[in-house]
DNA sequence: GTCGGACATTGATCGAGATCAAAGCGCCCT
DNA sequence: AGGGCGCTTTGATCTCGATCAATGTCCGAC
């Protein structure tokens, strides 16, 4: 599975700044301090509408975000889970392909569209951190397929768990201790169906199937440990190339 | 549904090379063409495998390949269609993340991994085109997760013929004539099930329920006839916002 | 020609997940 | 406390696509 790189983001949001920018003139990031702006928005608050126009770029500083599409019948895929320290927008593209909305509250980080774009023409290796993050995204978007296109109901949502707790492991959202892990979870139900290409009704199940092989513990709904990490990742289909969560 | 960007490819290649460089001094690519190599494979031949250390970049010039990966239990799953024009490889990335397998005959146009690498590098505007390239990429893996998530059998077979039609008149491979297409078939009914998520006998069961419904026909099993390309388009489930084919 | 093998179609049956329906559980509000 | 609402779980049944099995078609080798 795709590992992910640090993201764009910004110097005092509590993300990954230093990492983009070791090898880069503070100055060449001054014009982006200048212009970026924080806001906070309420769940389901929509960041960006598919075919819609931005003017802005935007990472996330706190709370989740989805990226999906909805079907003119009310089918709904969600093609992405936005954390915090992720990009959101496509520089050289004004129109969002998808929805973004958020799930909880959350707060971004926005830059104004010219002066990004301003930054990444003068900033070769800004260039090359976006290819790069572009290149991760694509190899999760294609992973996530062969979950969608070949998977059981209960290997999607080990899958899924697996690579959410390795998420946030990374961005140090989760807890991790003596092999176990404690996840939360962001989603409901629902949308956890949608990322999955489930029903909801399917997805409950399947959670409680794996709660009572004993794969993982539901203190909560949306509270999950997993008390053998590995095993949830055999359960995915994972043959140990995954890495382990930290 | 996403449009593709011209790609990277070779200057004498019958590819979109100008379209890349139009503002591009030709000297900067002459170091390209010191070091591009043709090849010729058969097919089946692995042009990448998963994990694989590759020591070159490559673009399609002619035939056509998939992107896959295979489970340890046989289940496979294709990510991605390669036709003439498409690119293989990742800029910064060594390894390949799937396998790429030629389905008939390809040739491709190979250039040096570091040569390919300081051209990127030397020359902003390239950088710029590969990552607009990643992100058309990127729509394009990201709309077939909606397909493979929450289409049926026929809306997938359908939406598939519809973007393949796409492609192939924008690459020229077919022929559009008085609202009528005519579709090769690149792929085996196989090789169609693994893009599509779906076995072999439902693929086969859906191309004739298509061809039953008037929205095709199949003069030979990989030769495809389009009657009426906006009904077809509908049954993949589209508004109509994806376009005329030309 | 006809043999053999790869590819494709069709039929019969099965089963995972969808659908329809009903509780159960928190939690806020009055 | 009790009512209402959103989220979750569980149960009963149905259906689409998978699976198992057979047959058909094309094409190249001999």
């Amino acid at each position: 599975m795709a590992r992910l790189t640090p993201s764009i983001a910004c110097n005092d949001c509590p993300i990954r700044y230093r990492a983009v920018c070791a090898d880069c003139d503070a100055d060449e990031l001054a014009m982006l301090e200048r212009v970026k702006t924080y806001q906070t928005v309420q769940a389901g608050a929509h960041l960006a509408s598919a075919g819609e126009t931005l003017d802005h770029f935007a990472s996330i500083v706190s709370g989740c975000a989805t990226m999906s599409r909805t079907l003119e019948d009310g089918r709904r895929q969600t093609v992405g889970l936005l954390l915090p320290s992720d990009f959101i927008g496509r520089p050289g593209r004004a129109q969002s392909a998808f929805d973004v909305q958020a799930l909880g509250e959350v707060t971004i980080c926005r830059f104004e569209r010219r002066a990004f774009e301003r930054m990444v023409r003068d900033t070769p290796h800004i260039a090359t951190r976006l290819l790069t993050m572009s290149l991760d995204e694509l190899d999760a978007a294609r992973d996530w397929a062969v979950v969608l296109g070949r998977m059981t109901a209960r290997e999607k949502l080990a899958a899924f768990l697996v690579s959410l707790a390795r998420r946030q492991a990374q961005g140090m959202g989760g807890r991790v201790s003596g092999g176990g892990v404690t996840l939360n979870l962001p989603l409901t139900r629902e949308e956890l169906a949608d990322h999955l290409g489930l029903t909801i009704e399917t997805t409950s199940r399947q959670m409680t199937a794996l709660r009572k092989d004993g794969l993982i513990d539901l203190p909560q709904a949306r509270e999950i440990l997993i008390p053998d990490f590995e095993a949830l990742s055999a359960e995915a289909g994972e043959d140990g190339d995954g890495g382990p969560i930290v």
